[in-house]
RNA sequence: GCCCAUGUGGCGGAAUAGGUAGACGCACAGGACUUAAAAUCCUGCGGGCUUAAUCACCCAUGCCGGUUCAAGUCCGGCCGUGGGCACCA
């Protein structure tokens, strides 16, 4: 038999009866299975691509055939970085690379014969499709969600681009991973801190995977606590945050960050502006990751002139400079309560201040007495006026209390999420449509102009100077203000390549509308995308920039739901076969390609649902599939047994019907492996019979079909079946599912003994009855007592005796 | 340090609600078929102890405890591995 051939047959099929195109409406109900498109790289798929899309491919099959409207689109994701370096080492413009890039990944994905819906392909580098992510780029800055801001930023120099604080992550650029510096830039921001509370309450509205969702909510990093006003000696405050109130007692000194902007303000007043200057500077030449890698003292430096009062016990204490305060979290200033918190305390030994220990259990001599240690444990207050004596929890509602009656206090929460910095300093991505005028300032194109087109040049790398390239092509630059007409420049920045990403499953529910990025129609007749796949890595960044996206499109009316997607899953890694990460410098990376010329598609399909849990890492083993390819060899075999029949065999009912439930629950319920395993033991079981039904058959090819559909349409073809993919899923009888006899084990005091043959739900007295006439059981029993039986029927019976 | 995941044979991994641990597959060993090889088929395959071989028994899901008639599964405490975050007040 030869595989290429049958499977070149069934893709062509396929194709010419467009078997999988789906349309807007209809009948049937709706079903979006996506799964995330891919960025086409130089190096062609992976058979890690190959896992999840199998995956969801197995689910878009059956969801078909069990009379679902399936969408199941296909396209790329493909401006960014490295398409531009692949571009610029081979001296190609990007986008020819992409074409052929590309062309490529199409053709592998049909080889492997996946079932997406190619009439609604799209790049989000097609100006048809980047017209409306510029589009929506304006109506984020018409609703005042986009502003230009001068900040210190990541900077890779190496990239030669602004990094956003979801791709510089632990300090090194995501990409090329060295340390990124900070570099004050002029950049676009997306406004996405003000939906941290929006993205957090979301979540409720979706089905996520459990460790999806924590990792968005630790991204965001909601804190509750307390904004406390301070006054200054003199005149004056600033505000710091806590959470920790209860220890408004303990402060002893108040820390604010060098690079903030109170600093600024206190400036005039610091007797020791020399040594504070010089002490900013320090900090500013420190990147992020200096900033915590050092971690070997805390550094920082005592603003003569200004001290601060206690709010309560008006005692004077004294204001530092301190680098372990960040400017951009909080208030940028907190106050130190040495006794209990660690970095209080290291700062506070180094700068020989004094400590108050306000919350009692536990030694502060040595280490500081913190939060995770001392709440929940009904620790008490000590040296803390009339809140003495209460407990951490009570003293925390009633202090605060008091400080908001008193007018200097407020609850707020903080979150560690900051707005989406939105510029890239490169060529190859959507150009921000914004242009600036010295008159006018910033002024958004005309939407009727759109797309922004990218200009066609010679000249795309990036520059040293931290400018785009574009900023070079003079005539591209250079334009007239839709404001006044007069001079004006064009941002020459261009969008990060999440961008595209963050709405592209909009797109695909109405791919070549005109007017509209998806018109709501379309958009509410799909709903939620039903299933979306992806890698975990893209938690904290594509999703939640996505969501944001949407959630934001929801705000102006754009999109019928606040979350457009419903449940998110994602895939374990294949990895190589030394159980390490692919690569090539490992050299244990393994083609999709080979694999099909030398075995099929189907066997790999089968082979990459069958290597483990969906959801964990799976090294990669040729001979398991091989085993594989055994599994399919004795499928075409079977065929020989086949005899004329259109009922299933009497004695294979049960098992058939059992089948038919596992496959299908395990198949949405990411069991993919175990539904493989539950058709190999189908399969075996046809094999210890001489004959079986072309129905029997037919039944176990419908159920393989969604991970092997070539061979098994085949083979149904053979047999004088209509093709499986216009067939309907077969339905399983819930009382056929259950075996009448059941084996059951006998223990005596929990440990097995003997087994007993039942009858399906036969009555607890009639089972015990047997189990103690069992012979080995007996032996046990001999000359013992009784002390207590337990019999479940249809599982276990254990006699407990003394 | 904090958060998450995970720990079951030689290996990948099974085990709804606690109910016969090791499904299914791989590898390995022995045998059949073959001139031979491949393919295929049959048998065995956690450890220990016994035995001529069986039968039987004992131990076993990272470690130590607990709850229960019964624990891979529930609870408490450790240890190891992988990943994420990390001076976030």
């Amino acid at each position: 038999m030869n595989f290429n051939i049958i499977e070149k047959k069934w893709q062509k099929y396929w194709e010419d009866h467009e078997t999988f195109k789906a349309q807007n409406g209809g009948e049937k109900p709706p079903y979006y299975v996506l799964v995330e498109f891919p960025y086409p790289s130089g190096a062609g798929l992976h058979v890690g691509h190959v896992r999840s899309y199998t995956a969801q491919d197995a689910i878009a099959r059956m969801k078909r055939m069990q009379g679902y409207n399936v969408l199941f689109p296909m396209g790329w994701d493909a401006f960014g970085a490295p398409a531009e370096e692949y571009a610029i080492k081979n001296h190609i413009h990007p986008k020819e690379a992409v074409t052929k890039n590309i062309s490529t990944f199409k053709k592998q994905m049909q080889t492997l014969g996946f079932s997406f819906d190619w009439s609604r392909e799209f790049s989000t580098t097609d100006p048809e499709y980047y017209k409306w992510t510029q589009w929506q780029f304006l109506q984020f800055y018409k609703h005042g969600m986009a502003y230009k801001a001068t900040i210190p930023v990541n900077w890779c120099p190496r990239c030669k681009s602004v990094l956003s604080n979801e791709d510089a992550a632990g300090g090194v650029c995501e990409r090329c991973g060295i340390q990124v510096v900070q570099k004050e830039k002029s950049q676009w921001m997306l406004k996405m801190a003000s939906y941290a509370e929006d993205l957090l309450e979301g979540l409720h509205d979706t089905n996520f995977a459990e460790k999806v969702k924590l990792g968005q909510i630790n991204w965001i990093g909601k804190s509750k606590g307390v904004e406390l006003d301070v006054d200054i000696v003199g005149g004056g405050k600033f505000s710091v945050f806590t959470t920790c109130i209860e220890t408004i007692y303990g402060i002893t000194f108040f820390v604010i960050a060098p690079d903030g902007k109170l600093i600024k303000e206190l400036l005039p007043r610091v007797e020791n502006k020399e040594e504070a200057l010089q002490y900013i500077e320090e900090t500013k030449k420190k990147s992020n990751m200096d900033r915590t890698e050092l971690n070997k003292g805390k550094t920082g430096c005592l603003l003569k002139g200004i001290e601060a009062i206690h709010p309560i016990t008006k005692k004077h204490v004294p204001v530092f400079l301190g680098d372990f305060v960040l400017g951009d979290y909080g208030t940028g200033a907190v106050m130190a309560v040495p006794s209990h918190d660690e970095r209080d305390f290291e700062y506070a030994k180094e700068h020989h201040i004094e400590m108050i220990q306000v919350i009692d259990g536990k030694d502060t001599k040595d280490h500081a007495y913190e939060k995770q240690d001392y709440l929940g444990v009904g620790a008490k207050l000590i040296n803390s006026q009339e809140f003495t004596g209460l407990t951490v929890e009570e003293a925390k509602e009633k202090i605060t209390k008091k400080l908001v009656d008193m007018g200097i206090a407020r609850e707020v929460n903080n979150y560690k999420m900051r707005d989406w910095i939105f510029s890239r300093q490169r060529f190859w991505g959507e150009p921000i449509p914004m242009i600036y005028c010295e008159k006018c300032g910033w002024v958004p194109m005309d939407e009727k102009d759109l797309p922004l087109l990218l200009p066609d040049v010679a000249e795309y790398e990036p520059t040293d100077d931290g400018e785009s390239p574009l900023a070079k092509i003079k005539d591209w630059v250079n334009t007239t203000c839709p404001h006044c007409g007069g001079k004006a420049r064009r941002e020459t920045d261009t969008m990060p390549n999440w961008a595209g990403s963050s709405w592209y499953f909009l797109r695909f529910m109405d791919p070549h509308n005109q007017e509209e990025f998806a018109s709501m129609d379309a958009m509410k007749y799909w709903g939620k995308v039903d299933w979306y796949n992806g890698g975990m890595e893209h938690t904290a960044r594509h999703l939640l920039y996505a969501r944001f996206w949407v959630q934001f499109l929801y705000n102006i009316g754009l999109v019928p739901h606040k979350e457009m997607i419903w449940t998110r899953v994602s895939h374990g890694m294949v990895l190589g076969s030394n159980n390490e990460k692919m690569s090539k410098s490992k050299g244990n990376v393994i083609n999709p390609d080979d694999v099909v010329n030398e075995f099929s598609a189907d066997i790999l399909r089968v082979y990459e649902m069958f290597m483990g849990d969906y959801e964990q890492d799976a090294p990669w083993n040729t001979d398991s599939l091989k085993g594989c390819k055994r599994f399919i060899d004795k499928i075409i075999r079977l065929k020989e047994k086949v005899v004329e029949g259109s009922t299933y065999s009497h004695d294979l009912e049960t098992i058939i019907h059992k089948t038919i439930k596992k496959v299908e629950q395990d198949t949405l319920n990411l069991g993919f492996n175990t539904a493989i395993s539950s058709l190999m033991i189908l399969a075996n079981t046809y094999e210890e019979k001489e004959t079986i039904t072309k129905e029997d058959y037919h039944v176990l090819l419908t159920l393989l079909n969604p991970y092997a559909p070539h061979i098994t349409e085949e083979l149904n073809e053979q047999i004088g079946y209509s093709p499986i993919c216009e067939s309907s899923w077969p339905k399983y009888d819930e009382e056929k599912t259950i075996d009448q006899e059941i084996t059951i084990g006998v223990q005596v005091n929990g440990k097995l003994r003997g087994e007993i043959v039942t009858s399906k739900d036969e009555e607890k007295d009639s089972i015990l009855e047997k189990a103690l006439n069992n012979e080995k059981v007996k032996q046990f029993l001999e000359g013992k007592e009784i002390v207590k039986t337990i019999v479940i029927p249809n599982r276990i019976v254990n006699i407990v005796i003394k």
